[in-house]
DNA sequence: ATCCTATCATTTGCATACGAACAAATTTAT
DNA sequence: ATAAATTTGTTCGTATGCAAATGATAGGAT
């Protein structure tokens, strides 16, 4: 029994439970804990999306990376830096333009990829387990309409 | 004209654009970005939140304070310093047991309560602004049935 | 040839977010 | 009453995430 007695009093016109945002959060909270659980080499979910995008695309320089994955400049930054760090992307220098160098998978990264995508489809399945086939369809459609 | 032509190899069997994760990394983005224009304050998600919760409750301790907006315990400490810094909340000790504080809304931030709850459903009703009013609530119904 | 603008990459600062480890206080079990 | 388990709050380390400022390079317009 709680020493604490709790004093609610909720606001009807205002329920913080049911706003967009405060459920997304929690969505968020819940897909983390079940992707950090499954996924491979200790990847977290922005490292697992990049080498993703980079596997698409065999040339690509840093900020368009950061692009094609949705993140800051100062983000990807960070992500490849670490994904360097892990030895699974390398960057060489654009011959043709000096600012630019390009990433690219090395073959322990190259050699990952059929995992992670595993890893992948497992995530998304325990995250989706609540929902039926139709559901998870309709839940994917809304939130793409919202992006 | 693009000097970079794109080289796209996608797989049929992992789309990203179409996992879960993903998505609710975009839709939190975008999210995320309406609330910053149209907060009060300069207030985040997290501290608004924070705040909704005190205001529903005369006295939480920190750590139940946490619990109550879903955030970890080193999370909601930073939260709290920071809208103690603000002048929003104080925190009074616990007579009752040394280990608490209690935390709860100085009048200046009982004062932003009203304006803070007109700010999130504003935020809400922008976010929410591509969907119909039947898809507000199946999307906010599959949300919560996959926390 | 030069100027303007855009792009690329980096860096700094602030604010989440969470795991792990810790000490102090409290509660429960024996 | 005392030992064990739990709770509270703190600190450290790692990783996002974005705004803003900086410097270098590139490309187009005059």
């Amino acid at each position: 029994m709680s020493k604490h007695a709790e004093t609610v009093t909720l606001d009807p016109d205002y329920v913080l439970d049911e706003q967009i945002g405060y459920l997304l959060r929690l969505a968020g909270q819940r897909h983390a804990a079940i992707f950090q659980a499954q996924i491979s080499d200790g990847l977290t979910p922005t490292q697992f999306s990049t080498l993703i995008r980079i596997s698409e695309h065999e040339q690509v320089s840093q900020n368009h990376l950061g692009r094609l994955a949705a993140m800051d400049v100062a983000t990807i930054k960070g992500v490849v830096d670490r994904l360097k760090a892990k030895g699974l992307v390398a960057a060489k220098p654009d011959p043709g333009d000096k600012r630019r160098s390009n990433i690219c998978l090395t073959e322990t990264g190259a050699a990952l990829i059929a995992d992670l995508k595993a890893d992948g489809l497992r995530i998304t399945e325990e995250t989706l387990a609540p929902l039926s086939a139709g559901e998870r369809k309709t839940l994917a459609r809304l939130l793409r309409k919202i992006c």
